[in-house]
DNA sequence: CTTTTAATATATCGATCGTTCTATTATTTA
DNA sequence: TAAATAATAGAACGATCGATATATTAAAAG
C-alpha cells in the first residue's frame, strides 16, 4: 500500500539505544541518530514524532528486550525461587561483562541524567524499574512460603534492599567494572538470605 | 591591581553547581551558568577556560564541601569508629531530605551522565569518590582492631559493600526518595556489621 | 497504467550552542 | 595623575541544535 520501510522499528531502536546509552539523553543529538540509523531527521520525526518519543520507545524496547519481557518469566517459572534470585543477578553480571553492550543500565542511567524529565518518560522508567522490584519480591515471597528463606525475612523490605543492589551494581559497573568487584557486591546483597552466587564462572 | 570580582569564586560555583547538579552537565548551557551566576559568558571563560573546566571546579568544590573536606575528617576523629559509620549515612540521610538542595549526589550523576567523559574529569569523579570508599575501609578496620566488628568482617570487602549502599541510595535518592525506604537502605547495608541507624528523627 | 498511500530525502528553518574578539571598567602601583 | 593589570560586558562568530515544509520515491490497490 505504501513505500516500505527501509528498517524496521526493532532494529532502528536497538541502533538508536546504543547512541543514547553511550552517550546518555541530552548528549545525543539527532544527528547522532541520523548517523546511526541511516535515517533522515525527516523520517525519525515522521515515526517517532519528537526526540523524546523516539527516546521513549527507545526506552520501552529496552526494557521489553533486556531483561523484563524474555528473561524475568523465565526465571519466574523455575521451580526454585531461590534459583530465579540468582540467575538474575548472573543475568545482569554478564551482561556486565558482555563486551558489544555499553556498561550500566539504560534506565537507570535515566534517572540520573536528565532525560527522565518529561513526565511521560519519567513515568515510563519509574515503572519499567519498578517491575524489577516486583520480580524480585514475588520470588521472595514464593521462597518464603515454601520456607526456603530464613524466616525473619521481610518479602517487602528483603525485596528493597535486593533492589538497591542492582542500582549498586550497575552504578558500579559505569564506575570501577571489575567482575570480582561486581561479584562481591551481588554476594553481599544475597547474603542476609542465605543465597550466593558462582566466584567465578571462567577465570 | 586590577579590577575587583563581582563574585567570588565559592559562591560562583555554588551557583553554577545547582544547575549542574539539577539539569545534568550536557544539559546546562552557558547561557543556563550566565543567568544563575550574574557574569557574563566572557567572564566564565576567562575565569575556568570552558564549560568543562568550570564543570570540574565545581566537582571539587561539591566534593570538598558535600561531605570529604569537613566532615569525613570530623566523623574519622570520633573514639568509636562505629559512630563514624552511622554518623556518615545519618549526614547522607539528612542531605537527601534537605529541601534547599537538588536530591542524589553530582558525582555518581556524573558517572551515569556524559559528564566524565573527558579524561580529567572522569579521572576526578573517581578520585573524590574513592574518598568516600577510603573513609570507610579506615572505619571498619579501625573497629575490627577494636574489636568492635564481627571476627568474618573483611575490611576491604565490607567497605565495598557500604560503598554500594551509598550507590544505591544516592540513586534511590532521586528514584524514590521517601525517607522510610532510604533508612530501610542503609539498614540493609549496615546489618552484616552488626551496626543500625535510628528508625526515624522526627517523624 | 493510474491513483492512493506512506516512507523517505533534501533543504532549510530560526534558535541556540560553546566560544572568542574587542572594548570598557575598576582597581593598584608608580 | 598616569601606567599597568585584570575582570568584565557587549557583540558576534561559525557550528550545531531540534524541528519542519516540500518534494520525491516505492509499493499496494483500483
Amino acid at each position: 500500500m505504501s513505500r516500505p520501510r527501509v528498517l524496521n522499528d526493532d532494529e532502528l531502536l536497538d541502533r538508536a539505544r546504543d547512541i543514547f546509552w553511550r552517550q546518555g539523553y541530552a548528549a545525543t543529538s539527532l544527528r547522532d541518530l541520523t548517523a546511526a540509523t541511516g535515517l533522515s531527521s525527516a523520517a525519525l520525526y515522521n515515526r517517532f514524532g519528537d526526540k523524546a518519543g523516539l527516546f521513549r520507545e527507545v526506552l520501552r524496547r529496552y526494557a521489553d528486550t533486556g531483561l523484563s519481557a524474555e528473561r524475568l518469566p523465565r526465571l519466574a517459572a523455575l521451580p526454585d525461587p531461590r534459583a530465579a534470585i540468582t540467575g538474575f543477578f548472573e543475568d545482569l553480571l554478564a551482561l556486565s561483562e558482555a563486551a558489544n553492550t555499553p556498561s550500566g543500565c539504560l534506565l537507570i542511567n535515566t534517572v540520573l541524567d536528565g532525560g527522565a524529565e518529561a513526565p511521560e518518560t519519567r513515568a515510563l522508567v519509574h515503572e519499567r524499574l519498578g517491575e524489577v522490584e516486583v520480580f524480585l519480591r514475588a520470588q521472595i515471597e514464593r521462597a518464603k512460603a515454601k520456607g526456603l528463606l530464613p524466616a525473619r525475612i521481610d518479602p517487602p523490605v528483603a525485596a528493597e534492599g535486593l533492589f538497591g543492589t542492582v542500582l549498586a551494581l550497575r552504578v558500579m559497573a559505569r564506575l570501577d567494572p571489575d567482575p570480582v568487584r561486581l561479584r562481591r557486591l551481588i554476594a553481599a546483597g544475597l547474603s542476609p538470605l542465605g543465597l550466593s552466587v558462582p566466584a567465578a564462572t571462567s577465570p
